[in-house]
DNA sequence: CATAGGAATGACCACCCGGTCACTTGTCCG
DNA sequence: CGGACAAGTGACCGGGTGGTCATTCCTATG
């Protein structure tokens, strides 16, 4: 009952979500549905809960292993067990997408700012241990690149499940081609943020005035 | 006509809009409006293309402007320009925002896959020319850092105009405020982008082994 | 077995939707 | 003025919606 919901809510968004293909689908009676969460509101903020707890286990997993490991691992890291966890649970992803751009989705400001403050407050400590390690430059604010963090992530993740959005960088394709995208990204983000020298031997020429 | 249809639209994404409040508004009868365009997916598929035409003056205004500037000071404008179109025609965005995630949005693929590869392009160029320049190292790969710039961007307007998201960065707030956060997101990408030594004093401890 | 009480049911409600079309209205020309 | 023809109208259609509730069914207990 609560996965066959899950799935309507996800396909469809709210609104378009119907109470009577839920029911058909589970081939149950439209009242004992409505007995149990009273509203459509009410079973949406229901699953909403469930899978935000569902989250959360994976996301902690991510941030408390490998501690020792340099900046750019850990991103990479991060960045890889994100796709994976959203191409493991579209649905849920779908729901989060849609609560960010439809203004009129019930509840949204309560569970969005929820599970925004969250993820951003992952990012910026992140950071902020990669500082404490050397291996983010100290003048970088914890805040601002916690935000581009998450903007390229949530873009690569969203492009990932959409070909449409993915705009021939390759992240809707194989596994092979999207783990070396994602990465390329977590490395041009980690450009910015490394304590400068950078380890690529940069083919070019040397006209850059003080390039390694 | 086309102005009350373009505001419903956005006010409320594509399935949740509605003639009957368009008409009603309005205070025309239906039926005129349905003479016109045929349908609903007519009257929102001419208002799209309509918007799309609006759009591009401003963007090609921005890159062909003051091409002699570096990479940092043209990609500050672009934010800035972006930005300010964004806040001036703020159902416009609203719409663009909707169909990234709607995925029953009619006409979606179409439309997205047009406005995305001119979007991304216009980075790519950007960037190329900033390399051109030596004010963006060689070694980046534009398409990657194009990606990375839009989908900030693409964040930080969508921010500004929706609180629950900013998550404490500021760019809701004040116009000096969001002109700043603007600036420090602009910033943030370009650290990684420039040919190495940026000119920021790093003010905290030299512990990094080659900085400056 | 009888029966009490909760769980399951689905016909039904009022409402709204996009779309139609026979009809009225307005306009312009001979 | 009269007629032709386009423009505008809104009652109406079939269908879908979230939600209700009198009724039936099931089960657990005395």
């Amino acid at each position: 009952m609560l996965d066959e919901s899950y799935r309507e809510f996800a396909e469809h968004g709210y609104h378009q979500a119907s109470i009577n293909r839920i029911v058909g689908r589970l081939d149950i009676a439209k009242g004992s549905l409505f007995q149990y969460f009273g509203s459509k509101e009410g079973l949406f903020a229901h699953l909403f809960q469930r899978a935000v707890d569902e989250i959360k286990a994976p996301l902690r997993a991510i941030r408390d292993g490998q501690t020792g490991e340099p900046f750019p691992q850990r991103l990479k890291r991060v960045f890889a067990a994100s796709s994976a966890f959203a191409l493991a649970h579209p649905f849920l992803w779908g729901i989060y997408r849609r609560m960010l751009t439809q203004e009129d989705f019930p509840l949204r400001a309560t569970l969005l700012s929820q599970v925004r403050a969250e993820t951003l407050t992952f990012f910026r400590e992140l950071i902020e241990l990669g500082q404490n390690q050397d291996s983010v430059r100290a003048d970088l604010d914890p805040a601002t690149a916690a935000f581009v963090i998450e903007a390229t992530l949530d873009r690569a993740l969203t492009a990932q499940l959409s070909p449409v959005l993915d705009a021939g960088l390759g992240l809707a394709s194989d596994p092979q081609t999207r783990q070396a995208r994602l990465d390329a990204l977590a490395e041009a983000l980690c450009l910015g943020f490394s304590v400068c020298p950078t380890v690529h031997p940069a083919p070019s020429t040397a006209k850059g005035d003080a390039n390694a």
